[in-house]
RNA sequence: GGAGCGGUAGUUCAGUCGGUUAGAAUGCCGGCCUGUCACGCCGGAGGUCGCGGGUUCGAGUCCCGUCCGCUCCGCCA
């Protein structure tokens, strides 16, 4: 019996060689005489000639279709590189077939099974195992098998073991809501499947593991995103005896290796840092793309005098007024500007102030806006010192609360950035988010929130701003940005129970509801919890952006859609009465039932 | 929870101001063609215009509701 042969691996193959090769007939085409079988694998694509002599061979090979399973013995009679025909589009190589086996029929697949082909979403999941036979979703899948498993190598090779930790876990408050599991033995109690292996990897730190790892799947039940799906897969490590700048090296050797087996690009030894603070001065946002400027500058001070209401009025009551300069922006037409207004409002910003700087040297009639007669000249010359300006620059200005002023000129900023080409096709900027803050205000339940989660360990010079200035507190926490897209973050963890206790207090929970939701991590600290920190990469974020593709559903094989329903499998679906009632449930009363 | 876009032949789409029998391309079926490769030529089949209701002499088209897909806001420690 022949070997098989990848139709990609005809390179291999020489003129004269019997082959065998099996595959999908992706075309099949009759000329009287000949016929041309293009067969496909997930390697290649070769071009079978099937001759009229070849009598039994013939008859059959007319009556294929597309999406056939067959199986080819030939002849090697041509190759891109070879004598016979120069020109081979199908493939490198041409097979003379002296026998051909059916494997087993297809019916006309929905849609063709082709790259460049425009199909719905909706088609596209319904048939994901056609819609993954197409060369695109091969490569993107052959892709994440090469990142993942170089993530495992590198990672095996600096000590750190693969540990798997439960599916079925406690549910925890705070956070993402959870996907739940009844429970059969407890009726009424449930699982919750884990939104993310935080506490056991810090658990296998106080159990001595040293350098943990795991290939994560998260799960977490709320609204969908092109870059989220309600299961995820993290890149998830931790590390012991450890302090920031260890848990950051790590994680840039690791994405180098991801890279480097992913896309074949070398990445830099060390990322550039920038401490949240600065980010959102300059960018508006925690995850800068820094492949561009136009940078922010905060005017609020010099907003406070002035007569226009809308710019003093945030400047007084604690809010913020920003200016981004775009430069060349004074040719924007008075249309998109219009609808910069209105991508604006998507974030909450009421309108969108602007100057055209026509002559800056001539103020204020070299000033074209609708806002300049009621700033000052001097103000107006001071906001132009500020940002810099040049002749033929347009500046938004953002006035209001200062998160709603951040989001609007901060995606603005992405959007300009787009529009106007400032972004170089193949440019990756990698940079490190640091210092972020250690709590967050929750305005709906009027208490302090954890920024990033309740373990995360504060920075050691803040810790006395605990109970004085606890927003003013910074944290250990570090995000990794590709490109403006927050691809991975991570901590150093609290590792002394008193220090824990602390920011529970903090956080408004309570000694009693510490000890009932976390009371496990809590006396696993008391046991000398070793000093640690980690970090986990979104590895579908990583995969979409070296793929190219806009959403994490076209890196992973078998994706749910926006409501998280898998339409292949038909995935939430109604259960028996004897299963509900087993878990101690009962169907919910439907319309229909009435 | 909210905003926007979309749903018409197997697929991707067009369908004007509400007006005759709802079209194109491709795919599919049949026939022809001795080297094709987006092959070509001839012929054919294929439609619950997402679903329900309303307005109208008349609805793919207008209105209301609803379901599904996508993008975004909220949400996502």
């Amino acid at each position: 019996m022949l070997p098989r042969t990848h139709c990609g691996d005809f390179r291999r193959l020489h003129i004269g060689q019997t082959v065998r090769l099996s595959g999908w007939v992706q075309t099949n085409r009759d000329h009287g005489g000949v016929v041309f079988l293009d067969v496909r694998d997930r390697s290649g694509l070769v071009q079978v000639v099937v001759h009229p002599d070849v009598a039994e061979v013939h008859k059959l090979a007319r009556s294929f279709r597309q999406q056939d399973v067959i199986e080819v013995t030939g002849e090697v009679i041509a190759r891109e590189e070879g004598t016979v025909n120069a020109k081979l589009p199908t493939g490198e190589i041409e097979v003379k077939a002296s026998a051909i086996v059916v494997l087993n029929r297809s019916e006309t697949p929905p849609f063709p099974i082709e790259d460049d082909v425009e199909v719905g979403e909706q088609n596209r999941l319904e048939y994901r195992y056609l819609d993954l036979r197409r060369p695109k979703m091969q490569k993107l899948l052959q892709l994440r098998h090469r990142v993942t498993h170089a993530a495992r190598n590198f990672l095996d090779s600096q000590g750190f073991l693969e540990i798997e930790t439960p599916i079925l876990n406690k549910s925890t408050p705070e956070g993402a809501r959870d996907y739940l599991v009844p429970s059969r033995v407890y009726p009424g109690s449930f699982y919750a499947l884990p939104q993310s292996p935080q506490i056991f990897k810090q658990l296998l730190m106080v159990a001595g593991m040293d350098r943990y790892y795991q290939i994560a799947r998260c799960f977490r039940d709320e609204d969908l995103r092109a870059d989220r799906q309600p299961e995820f897969t993290q890149v998830d490590l931790e590390m012991s005896f450890v302090q920031q700048d260890d848990v950051m090296a790590a994680a840039e050797g690791l994405l180098r290796a991801m890279f480097e087996a992913g896309v074949g690009i070398a990445l830099p030894e060390v990322f550039p840092r920038i401490t949240y603070q600065e980010a959102m001065a300059k960018y508006g946002v925690d995850r800068p793309d820094v492949r561009f400027g136009l940078e922010h500058v905060d005017i609020t001070e010099l907003m406070r005098e002035v007569e226009f209401k809308v710019f003093r009025e945030p400047a007084e009551k604690g809010g913020l007024v920003k200016v981004m300069r775009v430069p060349e922006g004074g040719q924007l037409s008075r249309k998109q500007i219009d609808d910069y207004t209105t991508f604006v409002a998507i974030y909450g910003a009421k309108g969108l102030a602007w100057i055209k700087v026509n002559d800056k040297d001539n103020l204020p009639d070299g000033l074209q806006s609708p806002i300049v007669k009621f700033l000052p000249e001097g103000v107006l010359r001071r906001i132009l010192e500020a940002c810099g300006a040049e002749n033929g620059d347009v500046l938004f200005f953002g006035a209001g609360d200062a998160k709603i002023v951040n989001d609007a000129l901060g995606h603005l900023r992405v959007k300009i950035g787009h529009d106007m080409g400032l972004v170089a096709a193949g440019d990756h900027r990698f940079v490190w988010v640091v210092d972020f803050p250690m709590f967050g205000w929750n305005a709906d339940e009027k208490r302090l929130e954890a920024l990033h989660h309740p373990f995360t360990a504060p920075l050691p010079e803040d810790m006395d701003k605990l109970e004085s200035a606890p927003l003013d507190m910074r944290s250990q926490a570090y995000d990794l940005v590709w490109n403006g897209t927050e691809i991975g973050g991570g901590s150093i963890r609290i590792h002394n129970p008193e220090t824990q206790a602390k920011v529970f207090r903090a956080l408004g929970i309570s000694d009693e509801e510490a000890e009932s939701k976390f009371g496990f991590l809590v006396r696993a600290l008391q046991y000398g919890a070793p000093p640690h920190g980690g970090l986990a990469f979104g590895l579908d974020r990583v995969l979409a952006l070296m793929g190219g593709v806009d959403s994490i559903r076209d890196v992973i094989a078998f994706p749910k859609t926006q409501k998280a329903a898998d339409l292949m499998c038909e995935a939430p679906s109604e259960v028996t009465e004897a299963q509900l009632k087993e878990l101690g449930l009962r169907r919910r009363k439907l319309a229909s039932d009435a």
